[in-house]
DNA sequence: CTGAAAGCGCTTACAG
DNA sequence: CTGAAAGCGCTTACAG
């Protein structure tokens, strides 16, 4: 059969030492530069390994070393409100399968959405226990810049996931270019409505927490349509609305949408609270209205079948949580370089391209 | 450090041979079936591996037996004029890169797009290379058919790539939902344009080779049009330029475009020479004509960053190679139940993505 | 049908 | 600073 045995033998760690006249052991201290090998010696082995374009087999070297690699990450916790998180973790459980043989483990420390003590402490928590890396989603931006400062005293990679904290140290950041996301909202908005001006944003807002993400998308929208339809741009009717209220969200809705003048004919919401603009929508038989925003909740998806959301941007939760993790593991156990950021595609989801979407 | 060593010992098969009173190499036979085992004996080490729920070290394994898994892939040979097969290729080497280690090498087989004949006797020059497993892009159906035929009487696995063939015995199909793609790109022309109807389909053809593709994207895009806009779909015009043309094609896109009453609006091209129709839209002045097609091929990004494209359809490619030989790989070396089709998602490429659109 | 021994390529104490 | 030996968990002839 193709394939079994008759290939050129690889190069060995003891053909290198032989070539320099050396042990096994030594050759081994070289490349692991765990010094007590003499200058001379160190470098005639370097040049062999080099000459020979030595790689080492690392699934001997796992066998043999025994090591284990422990890594944690830090999330929101996700719950039936907000389900968000569940992705990322979902994502890294999932590249955790691929490379477990490699005696990669994670540990997950989860904090609730809304309070920075707890994200504070639970950060502290998992620092103190001395993981090879870690993953962090850093919510809230100050605190986020402080545990930052603390894995780097403690000479601990952290790759960022979702969020970017410009100036900290990490290894990289994976996730979505929030504005140009905005950007492909607008463009989807006005490829459909034309020069009609009667658009709205909607952001939906947590009193606590990052709302980088939220001004950023509106921005992006807004930068698209000051360059293409300026008038639009100016007039664009921009709503906030706490998370928190019930029936209050509706009389704001109502208030925006209807009261002015001609109504609104496009909305835009910023974030994944989308399927509660399309609840009211859908029960003031407004589905006419095109209504645009993120992520695919159950719910989002619902509205997205019934045609009340036109469009859905995935944030790829998944992927970000799958890329982490294998950002981790490819900077501290195969030791490569990895890039400084990692922006996922912008996925533009409608009704028909819905079901093939398995990636989340 | 945290994951240092302080774990619970994983069970192996010493411990299994222990327990069962026999040696290890009987534990492997057991666990290999290769014979030679006393029934009583293999049921009762089969027992004992249930219970502990053992989980045999795939590296140790891989390790020792020193065995490498040889595929093979027949792919249509990538040109200048016709680059889309370089991406499943590339597809194909990415995962090759994250199993290597675990023995797999990749053989790859060209043909010319054109050749029937090429295809054929290519596949069959892949079929004496005895590999454990196999790669197909069926590009022309009836030779692919046998070929599959070939490999079921070898007993090698086969993965479709790009193309189903249906009935044909192959573990798993990866590629893109063509009649569904053409309903996304149907709702987006829909909700460019809303109830216009002056539409028209353009399939650059192949003489020779497989046109299910093209028929199945057209299909879709009608059965959106007939199912919310009848009239739309009867009047929808339609074009077959073959391949070939040069100043011809201009002609013909000439008199379909500019002369039929009030002109054509919007264009949907099935395949990747949407940039054909994009160079004759833009040497008009005709750029406000809504164009979407199929494939990031650098001129149709080009088209697409200058807004004569609208959107493309991409049919993720390098995706396709990926999904192919990882799912190889599990099939015949993890031995892992894959599923019959892998349908890609349908991304939605448009300006402002496509910069962050990285995966092709 | 079964076991004992050697070996895969690398790492890890240990002795010097 | 260096080498020889044992071992990681599994597989493979070989002898019986």
């Amino acid at each position: 059969m193709k394939g079994s045995g008759n290939n050129i033998p690889r190069i060995r760690i003891i053909d290198i030492a032989r070539l320099a006249g050396v042990s096994a052991g030594t050759v081994d201290r070289v490349l692991h530069d765990r010094g007590e090998v003499s200058r001379a010696t160190r470098k005639k082995v370097l040049g062999i390994i080099r000459e020979m374009d030595y790689q080492p087999d690392i699934l001997a070297s796992t066998l043999a070393a025994r090591k284990t690699f422990g890594f944690g990450a830090l999330l929101p916790r996700s719950t039936d409100d907000s389900p968000f998180w569940k992705y990322p973790l979902s994502g890294i459980e999932e590249g955790l399968r691929e490379i477990a043989y490699f005696g990669v483990e994670v540990d997950n420390y989860f904090f609730d959405h809304a309070s920075r003590e707890k994200f504070l402490s639970k950060g502290r928590e998992m620092l103190a226990g001395n993981h090879q890396g870690i993953i962090l989603a850093p919510v809230f931006t100050e605190e986020a810049a402080i545990l930052l400062e603390e894995c780097a005293g403690a000479g601990v990679p952290v790759v960022l996931v979702n969020a970017d904290i410009c100036g900290g140290s990490c290894i990289s950041f994976v996730g979505q270019d929030s504005g140009q996301s905005g950007m492909v909202a607008a463009r989807l908005m006005h490829f459909g409505m034309g020069d009609e001006s009667r658009l709205m944003v909607v952001n939906f807002t947590r009193e606590k927490g990052n709302r980088d993400h939220i001004l950023k998308r509106e921005e992006g929208f807004r930068r698209y349509y000051d360059g293409i339809l300026p008038e639009a741009q100016k007039s664009l009717g921009h709503l906030n609305i706490p998370e928190t209220g019930g029936t209050n969200a509706e009389r704001i809705l109502e208030d925006a949408i209807f009261s002015s003048p001609g109504g609104i004919k496009g909305i835009f919401v910023t974030n994944s609270r989308v399927f509660r603009v399309a609840r009211f929508l859908e029960k003031k038989g407004a589905e006419d209205i095109v209504l645009i925003g993120y992520d695919l909740l159950d719910e989002n998806k619902e509205f997205l079948r019934k045609g009340v959301i036109d469009f859905l941007i995935s944030q790829k939760p998944r992927e970000q949580g799958y890329r982490s993790i294998m950002t981790l593991y490819r900077h501290v156990v195969l030791r490569q370089e990895v890039e400084r950021s990692h922006y996922l595609p912008i996925d533009i989801i409608t009704r028909e391209n819905l079901e093939h979407y398995t990636y989340t």
